[in-house]
RNA sequence: GGAGAGAUGGCUGAGUGGCCGAAAGCGCGCCCCUGCUAAGGGUGUAUAGGCUUAAACCUAUCGAGGGUUCGAAUCCCUCUCUCUCCGCCA
């Protein structure tokens, strides 16, 4: 949420820095178009009624001293009863203006940092580095390598849930439950984090702190009759773990890592990675959140994108760190990187994480606050990114680690995670 | 799922219609006294919004929402959450 100060004050910045992500952000009829009118309503209306209320409390104090000290006070109480009256409908009309502003406001994405590069499509995003070499000889898709392993089962998960859902059995089974394993205790016993298991079932307010409601009700799994939404990533429930708190800016960073099933809809993504586990309803994620000061926020985005980068170089992953353009990030971050692992068959780079740093808009939004040393509450700024999503990351191992013979090879790291076997040659884990 | 109890400031805990943004204690900040690792005294200590150069001032907030009233932490209604007991259960 962007900061109601700054909107009434930075008018015309914050209206460039919208701009950037296009020009529908900053439409007349989009909510930022409309949020000005509705806030300068909402204060008049609040301003005249805050009034009449100071009237009526002053008179109030009256009627009381005059009726302790037996005197007639009728003359007031008809006044106050008209000024009551009045105020009740003020109140009224200013709390459906200040609805209506909370709302628009909601629905503001957040202003870019003004080191975002600008562009007009995701294929403006800048890349910033590489790592390893990627290999190119011809290697098949995940799906027929785990397959033919008899690893993935495609079929069984759309009989029993639908299209995008994958049964993984054996190796690959273990080998979901292996990365979930590696990936936490690196960020735990060589990052630093603390590790934290959180619900994966979150209610409406929750989901509205980091910014995936009101807005993206569509991409969600609501569960029916009841105010609860499943995860699409740890970010929400891990970030949340604070929300309406005041903390002491001593304790800042707070740095958490956690394991989550996600959940998402896909709803607007139909027809594309149909095959395959690249695209999930339902996949594995270790996440890292920070949170921290508004000063921090940019440097910690760099620290963090590099834990991801570690787990990535650990795996013997080839990968590329990519910067996003202005109109490719996404609704509540500020400044974001993707981490693209190489995939072999698709002869291309794949995203596997994405660290963004949200500036105070989620802070914001959930009520995160700090405070200096004898100074006033501020809103955190709070920063999150994958590391990894183990769904992909399974994907990039089988095509990445895939031998003419069909077997995979593994990355040495795993090893002790898979009963020290060092490659997959069917769906049984083989020394 | 059934029955009961409760929700007040960083914490404990008073407060059943006005003098309550809220006693008292604890904790914490600053000052003083004491000259020694005891204790004492004073003073301050919520959040948001408005108006302001600033201070002052005004408004709101005692789980949430609605109602009664000139006036509600206090009365009424609805909801949420917590705790205890019973039931069920991985």
């Amino acid at each position: 949420m962007i900061d109601r100060q700054e909107f009434r004050r930075s008018f015309d910045e914050m209206n460039a820095a919208l701009a950037r992500r296009g020009d529908d952000v900053v439409a007349p009829d989009s909510p930022w178009g409309k949020a000005r009118t509705l806030d300068l309503t909402q204060r008049e209306l609040k301003a005249e009624a805050e009034t009449l209320q100071a009237e009526r409390n002053r008179v109030s104090k009256l009627i009381g001293q005059k009726k302790g000290a037996g005197e007639d006070a009728s003359a007031e109480l008809a006044a106050m009863g008209k000024v009551s009256r009045r105020v009740k409908e003020l109140e009224s009309l200013a709390k459906d203006a200040e609805a209506a502003f909370s709302d628009e406001l909601l629905e503001i994405p957040n202003p870019l940092h003004a080191s975002v590069p600008d562009g007009s499509s995701e294929d403006d995003n800048i890349e910033i580095r590489r790592w390893g070499t990627p290999r190119t000889d011809t290697v098949p898709a995940h799906w027929d390598i785990g397959t033919d392993l008899g690893i993935l089962d495609f079929e069984a998960g759309a009989t029993l849930a639908g299209s995008r859902f994958t049964v993984l059995k054996g190796a690959a089974a273990r080998l979901e439950r292996g990365l979930m394993q590696f990936m936490l205790n690196t960020h735990v016993d060589t990052h630093g984090y603390e590790e934290v298991w959180v619900p994966a079932i979150v209610n409406r307010k929750t989901m509205t702190g980091t910014g995936q409601l009101p807005k993206f009700e569509d991409d969600l799994y609501k569960l029916e009759g009841e105010d609860a939404y499943l995860i699409p990533t740890a970010e929400v429930p891990v970030t949340n773990l604070y929300q309406d708190q005041i903390l002491d800016a001593a304790t800042l960073p707070r740095r958490h890592c956690a394991y989550t099933p996600c959940f998402r809809r896909e709803a607007g993504s139909a027809g594309r990675d149909v095959r395959g586990m690249i695209r999930q309803h339902q996949f594995d994620k270790v996440e890292l959140v920070h949170i921290t000061t508004a000063e921090r926020a940019l440097t910690d985005l760099e620290e963090l994108t590099g834990h991801a980068e570690a787990i990535l170089q650990a795996l013997e992953l080839p990968y590329r760190m990519v910067e996003l353009c202005s109109v490719d990030i996404g609704f509540s971050a500020q400044k974001t990187y993707d981490l693209e692992v190489w995939l072999p068959s698709q002869q291309c780079y794949r995203e596997i994480s994405s660290c963004s740093s949200f500036g105070q808009f989620q802070g914001r939004r959930a009520g995160i606050r700090y405070r200096e040393e004898g100074g006033k509450p501020q809103a955190a700024a709070t920063l999150n990114g994958s590391a990894l999503a183990i769904g992909r990351t399974l994907v990039a191992i089988l095509e990445n680690g895939w031998q003419e013979d069909g077997s995979i090879k593994l990355p040495a790291v795993l090893h002790p995670y898979l009963g020290g076997i060092k490659s997959i040659v069917s769906n049984t884990l083989q020394a």
